[in-house]
DNA sequence: TATTTATATATAAATATACGGATACTTAAT
DNA sequence: ATTAAGTATCCGTATATTTATATATAAATA
């Protein structure tokens, strides 16, 4: 086992949770801020800003302020190819 | 979050694991049975069986008896893509 | 039948993860 | 300065996962 196969299970572990799979999901359809995904997961906001962080930390989001409203986005390639496989 | 973003996460969770990667990914370049894989990985068979169970009933795996042997292989075309979108 | 080889299961201990609620922080508007 | 909106963090508890050890099963061979 090498580093590499280490890195991509860690993206597949991240990935590998129902909420974290469909915050990504959702965001590579456009979705923006922590509060439009909270009302399409309906779940409360702490909850969704957890799941937001551990994908943060995974390298799989990127965030941008805008006014009071953080912006994520997907940045990492592989996370977003594996999204893709599963079309 | 729909039952399909649930199925999917779960295999990407079954995957998520470096062991279990590291399995998935040794079985698509055709190494069969337990003892190669414990070979492989260097770790005690009890931990390699049970990953095995565990990539099973997530349906990512199959088994076939030969004598002696059990030979494990990748029969979920979701789980093969996955791991091909991280070639 | 007894033994060996290959693999599976059970249990228990350690560790990790999940979730809800309270609270803190940051920015924008008043 | 105060308040409100959006978001993040902390804490406690419940639950799940991982691993090792020991043991069990199943087929092959002697």
């Amino acid at each position: 086992m090498n580093h590499e196969q280490k890195r991509k299970s860690e993206i597949l572990k991240a990935l590998g949770h129902p909420i974290r799979y469909c915050i990504v999901e959702g965001l590579l359809s456009g979705e923006r801020n922590v509060a439009s995904l909270m009302d399409c997961l309906s779940l409360p906001q702490p909850t969704v800003s957890r799941h937001l962080q551990i994908l943060k930390s995974a390298g799989i989001l990127g965030v941008q302020r805008a006014g009071n409203e953080m912006h994520y986005s997907v940045i990492n390639t592989e996370a977003r190819k594996v999204v893709e496989s599963l079309r």
